[in-house]
Parts: C-alpha cells; sequence; structure tokens
DNA sequence: CGTGTGACGCGAG
DNA sequence: CCTCGCGCCACAC
C-alpha cells in the first residue's frame, strides 16, 4: 500500500462533524513528520474523500486558489456541525471541539 | 541515484 | 504576536 493510500484511507475514517490535521494524520499513518506529503497526497484526491475535513495544525484552512474555493470547504463543515469562524481572510475551526481522537 | 517540490510544522529572531 | 527560514518525507523527473 502506498503512503497515499494510507492517507486516502485514513481521511475516509474521519467521522463527520470532525476534522483532523495534516500532522495528525501523518502520524497515524507512521511517519509524523511528513505532514507535507499528507498535503502532496490531498492534493490528487479521489473523489468521495471528505478532504474538508483535514485542516493544518492551527485550525485553519489554507486553500483557496485549487479547484475548490475555501468558501466551500467551510460550508461543507458547516453542514456537518462544525463551527467555523470567518476571521483575517481565512475559516478557523475550534480544533479543542471538533478534532478527531482515532481510537483504533 | 541526485534534485526539486509541496493543501505543513516548528524554532529562532 | 508576527515573519522568516529550514527541516522534513514521499514521489515525480
Amino acid at each position: 500500500m502506498n503512503f497515499y493510500q494510507q492517507v486516502y484511507q485514513m481521511v475516509k475514517k474521519i467521522p463527520k462533524g470532525k476534522v483532523a490535521t495534516y500532522s495528525q494524520i501523518a502520524g497515524l499513518i507512521s511517519t509524523p513528520r511528513a505532514a507535507r506529503v499528507v498535503g502532496f497526497a490531498l492534493r490528487l484526491l479521489p473523489p468521495g474523500l471528505p478532504w474538508q475535513r483535514v485542516i493544518n495544525s492551527h485550525g485553519m484552512i489554507s486553500i483557496e486558489n485549487l479547484n475548490c474555493p475555501k468558501s466551500l470547504q467551510a460550508n461543507l463543515l458547516k453542514k456537518e456541525g462544525v463551527a467555523i469562524t470567518f476571521r483575517d481572510g481565512n475559516y478557523w475551526i475550534d480544533l479543542k471541539k471538533y478534532q478527531w481522537h482515532p481510537k483504533f
């Protein structure tokens, strides 16, 4: 199984209404420091993945200029019950409240 | 096998 | 607190 595939599998496991960070995903897979690679993997997302639940460690969205606008991600998260705060041009998520805690 | 790159992270200033 | 810079790992070339 490729690293990317592991990333996708992990992203799929994020429950509705929860979010995870890049470094968290990387750590869950095997390599805590491969957060960048996680982002790289999410760049070529296969359809059907809840990519909107993956954010950076600041609880902030930093996408925008790809095919998907940040507003779409924020909208999707809102529909899942995640509170989004818009501040200084970016969407912020309360990680304390919504971060996913996988329990194996 | 060497180099470059990226939806990132963290320490230093 | 904000900005800058390097490290990091997997993958494409």
